[in-house]
RNA sequence: GUCCCCAUCGUCUAGUCAGGUCUAGGACACCGGCCUUUCACGCCGAUAACAGGGGUUCGAAUCCCCUUGGGGGCACCA
C-alpha cells in the first residue's frame, strides 16, 4: 500500500515549486491506488500561522490535489500538524538515551558557534568535539540533577551512509561532517530531521518523494530511522524549479505562488499540466494531459535529475490552449470572476444586468476569446463593447503607440467620416423618425458592403482600412473580429465613438 | 572552503541505461509567410543545442576520466 505526503511549513501561500512536488505525490499515490497526505510542519512558530494554512490548503483543493489524510479531515495517523504531536516524540528519544544511541550534551551553543566560526575562518569544516559523547554515567546524572541544560545528539557510529534514490540511483555521504548532530534541543524541542523521519515512519510513509534540495538532510534521516531500528521508506529526490536567473525560484522572481496564478486568471487545468511537465516529460511528443491522464502516464522513474526554468511564456500560451477549448457556458461561468474584478466593471460601465443576459455576454465574450492569454485579459478585451478610451469617464483615455500611427495614416480622415456618414445613412434608413438611436444593430453582411463604399471614397484599404475603423470605434488596435464587434455594438454608440475620435483625436 | 547533485536549441524537453537508424526530433518564445481586404486565432516555414578536453571503440550526444559551469546543503530553521 503505497502512502506518501506532502509536508508544507504554513509561512505563506503555496508556491509552486512545493505544489509541483505535492503533485508528483499525488499523480504516485493515485496512479498506486495510495494515499496522500498533507502534514503542515508548523514548529516554527515564528513563521507559521492558521491563515497560512488555511489559505494553502485552499489552493491544494483550487489545484483538485484533494487529500486524504491531513489537518482538516484528519486521519488513523494523526494529528496532521506537527506542533499537535511534540508529545509523540519524548518516548523515542528515551530510548535512544537508555540505549546509548543518542546523549546528553552539555556543551553551550555559544561555545559551539564560537568553534564553527573559527574553523570557517581557516577555511576548514566544522566537525563537533564530541567533548560529551563519553561522559560518564554518574557525571551526566549529577550535571542533569544540578539543571544544567543539554542537548541530545544522536551518536554516530557508522563512516558512511547510502541514500537508495529512485531518481538518483545510490548516493554515498561520510557521516563525518555532521556527525553525532543534535536532535533534541535544550528547551526540548525536538529537530526537523529527527522529527521527519518519526513523523514519516509513524505516519506509515512509504515513498518520500521531495525537493532535491532535502538530499543532504536524507542520511542524517537514515541515521535516526536506524537507531530508532525503523524501516526505511523509499526516497526520491526531484530537481528544483528554477526562475529565469537559474537560482531556486523564490518570491523575487515575482509571481510564484498558486495564488498568485489563480488570481491571473490561469486556469487549475493548465498550471497542472504545465508543472507536470517540468523534469518530467511522456517521452512522447504528446504535450496536453488531464489530471486523470497525467495519473496513467506519470512515471515516477522518469523524472528528469535536472532542474527546470519556470517559464510564464509557456504557461500562457497553455492556459490560452485551454481557454479556447472551454464549453461556452463554463467559459462564460468561470470568466465571471474575472469581469467582476475588472475595472470596468468597478466602474460601473459593465452591470449584473449585463451579465445576467447570459446569452448576450456569453456571445460577447466569445468574440474576444482568441485574444486571450488568461482570463483576466478580459477586462481588457471587454472594453470597446461597454465603453472607449477617453470618452467616458473613469477609463484611461491613452491611446497606444500602435493605434496612434494608425490614426495617424493619411487616409484615416477620410475613412472615419465616410465610415460616420455611412452609418447616419443606415440608421436613417432603419429609424422611421430619422434619429439613430441606441436600438439599432447592423449585422456583418450590411458592414460588410459599408466598408466597400468607404473603400471607394477614401481610397484606403487593408490595414488601413480596417485598422482605422477599429481604432476609431474601438479605441484598440486589437480585439475581437471586427464584424462581429460591429455586430454587437449598437449604430447610435458607433456614431458616438467616431464623432469622438474624428474630434479629439485626429 | 567543504559535501552532494546536475549539464542537448534562449526556455521546456526526446534521444543517454541496452553506442551506429541523430546531417540530433518536438514544444514555447523570436523571425518570415499564408489565411482574414484588419490585430488575434489557425496553418506553413526559417534560425537555433550535444559545455570543453582527454580516453575506450571500426563508430560516442550516448561509456570512462579530468576540467569548466550551474545549483543545493553544510544550524540548537523547516
Amino acid at each position: 500500500m503505497v502512502r506518501v505526503r506532502i509536508a508544507p511549513s504554513p509561512t505563506g501561500s503555496l508556491h509552486v515549486g512545493n505544489a509541483r512536488t505535492a503533485l508528483f505525490n499525488y499523480l504516485f499515490a493515485r496512479q498506486n491506488q495510495g494515499t496522500f497526505i498533507i502534514r503542515m510542519e508548523d514548529t516554527d512558530e515564528a513563521r507559521s500561522s492558521r491563515e497560512s494554512e488555511t489559505s494553502m490548503l485552499q489552493d491544494f483543493q483550487w489545484m483538485k490535489m484533494d487529500s486524504d489524510e491531513g489537518p482538516l479531515q484528519g486521519g488513523n495517523f494523526g494529528p496532521y500538524r506537527q506542533t499537535e504531536r511534540l508529545g509523540l516524540y519524548n518516548k523515542y528519544t528515551q530510548l535512544l538515551l537508555n540505549n546509548n544511541k543518542a546523549y546528553p550534551c552539555f556543551c553551550s551553543a555559544e561555545h559551539i558557534q564560537e568553534q564553527r566560526e573559527q574553523k570557517r575562518s581557516n577555511n576548514q569544516p566544522y566537525r563537533y568535539d564530541r567533548a560529551c559523547a563519553n561522559l560518564d554515567a554518574d557525571t551526566v546524572a549529577k550535571r542533569i540533577e544540578q539543571g544544567e541544560s543539554y542537548a541530545v545528539r544522536l551518536r554516530t557510529t557508522q563512516e558512511h551512509v547510502v541514500v537508495h534514490d529512485i531518481i538518483r540511483g545510490d548516493i554515498q555521504f561520510e557521516t563525518d561532517s555532521f556527525r553525532d548532530f543534535i536532535i533534541v534541543r535544550p528547551d526540548g524541542m525536538p529537530v526537523y530531521n529527527y522529527v521527519v523521519a518519526m513523523d514519516d515512519h509513524l505516519m506509515e510513509i512509504t515513498h518520500v518523494i521531495r525537493g532535491d534540495d532535502h538530499i543532504s538532510n536524507t542520511p542524517k534521516q537514515v541515521l535516526v530511522y536506524e537507531a530508532l531500528g525503523f524501516p526505511l521508506p523509499k526516497f526520491a529526490h526531484i530537481p528544483m524549479i528554477l526562475g529565469k536567473d537559474q537560482a531556486k525560484l523564490s518570491k523575487r522572481h515575482g509571481d510564484t505562488t498558486v495564488a498568485n496564478f489563480k488570481e491571473k486568471g490561469f486556469l487549475q487545468e493548465a498550471l497542472i499540466n504545465y508543472l507536470a511537465l517540468l523534469s518530467w516529460s511522456p517521452k512522447t511528443e504528446r504535450e496536453f494531459f488531464t489530471m486523470d491522464e497525467l495519473i496513467q502516464e506519470f512515471k515516477l522513474e522518469s523524472v528528469s535529475k535536472s532542474a527546470a526554468v519556470f517559464d510564464v511564456e509557456k504557461l500562457k500560451w497553455m492556459n490560452g490552449n485551454y481557454i479556447r477549448q472551454m464549453e461556452p457556458n463554463e467559459y462564460y461561468k468561470r470568466t465571471l470572476d474575472f469581469v467582476r474584478a475588472s475595472e470596468l466593471f468597478a466602474n460601473g460601465h459593465i452591470s449584473e444586468k449585463d451579465i445576467a443576459d447570459e446569452e448576450r455576454f456569453t456571445k460577447i465574450l466569445l468574440t474576444v476569446r482568441d485574444n486571450l492569454e488568461t482570463l483576466m485579459d478580459v477586462g481588457q478585451y471587454l472594453q470597446p463593447f461597454f465603453t472607449m478610451p477617453g470618452l467616458t469617464k473613469g477609463i484611461n483615455a491613452e491611446l497606444s503607440t500602435e493605434a496612434k500611427e494608425i490614426l495617424e495614416l493619411p487616409t484615416s480622415k477620410d475613412v472615419l467620416e465616410g465610415f460616420l456618414g455611412e452609418l447616419k445613412r443606415v440608421s436613417n434608413e432603419n429609424n422611421a423618425d430619422g434619429n439613430p438611436d441606441s436600438d439599432t444593430y447592423i449585422d456583418a453582411q450590411t458592414y460588410k458592403g459599408l466598408t466597400k463604399i468607404v473603400q471607394k471614397s477614401s481610397g484606403a484599404k487593408g490595414k488601413a482600412l480596417f485598422m482605422t475603423i477599429r481604432v476609431g470605434i474601438s479605441g484598440e488596435h486589437k480585439g475581437p473580429d471586427m464584424a462581429e464587434l460591429v455586430s454587437l455594438l449598437s449604430v447610435g454608440s458607433m456614431i458616438d465613438r467616431l464623432r469622438y475620435t474624428i474630434a479629439n483625436r485626429l
